[in-house]
DNA sequence: GTTATCTAGTCTCCATTGGATACTATACCC
DNA sequence: GGGTATAGTATCCAATGGAGACTAGATAAC
């Protein structure tokens, strides 16, 4: 039995598990799945991104597949970018994990705090 | 209704997708999950990892208790790295993932394909 | 008329990160 | 003594990511 390799650096599997590690791609992803939402309106709702990250995620996601950009000819111009159909089902996938992320996160500050005090005894 | 914020820079959330977002961590993750594997068998499994990031990576994983470091006290030293029952969670999380990453792989890649053409035809 | 404001970005610079490579210590085999 | 294996650490350089200034085009305010 052939079991599909995701450690091999040409594995399909880690290029797509690249992408959802893009810090900002995922959060943007799971934004516009609710409803469409513009350039400034994405800046103002995740905490921290610069304009430089937000331009060149959103471009790499359109360029996925995976959103889809829409300019409105209004004054000034207005962006709107919405999640694809191929972009909902892998937020779906994303979910799971968003999902173990908020029932464990205390379980791993835990397990932190309990490597660092040990740690530090040992320094001592 | 209180929606949790993975938007804002300190929600758990986004600490775990940062976790996750790790290139590495999640392929060591799945790998000691099938069985408990030593520092140099990981580093030969994984293609490309270099050696000052896998044990960056194992030493961060250890902490946040996903996986388990036993060092068994042969000559030369060997260091087995197990998967955690909390790993096992995690590592079920992300499943969904690596299925959606083989069976959209294609998908993405013709949309990539679609969005460079067009581009290059605006270029021309 | 001129200055300010809004949009969606781009450009430039610097700090942090990631990767390649060399090196350490220990003990076995030959 | 030289080569091999173990599990790392140390060092250096290139790539990445982020902060902030800047652009364009048109409307609104003064």
């Amino acid at each position: 039995m052939k079991v599909a390799n995701a450690y091999s650096a040409d594995c399909p599997t880690r290029q797509i598990l690249d992408r959802v590690g893009d810090k900002w791609a995922v959060l943007i992803l799971l934004l516009v799945r609710d409803e469409p939402m513009r350039f400034n309106a994405l800046r103002r709702a995740i905490e921290g991104i610069s304009q430089k990250m937000l331009s060149q995620v959103l471009k790499s996601l359109e360029r996925d597949g995976l959103i889809r950009r829409r300019a409105i000819a209004t004054v000034p111009v207005t962006v709107e970018y919405s999640i694809t159909p191929l972009g909902t089902t892998l937020a779906g996938a994303v979910d799971p994990l968003r999902d173990w992320a908020e029932s464990n996160l205390k379980e791993v500050l835990n397990a932190q705090r309990r490597y660092d005090a040990q740690r530090k005894q040992v320094a001592a």
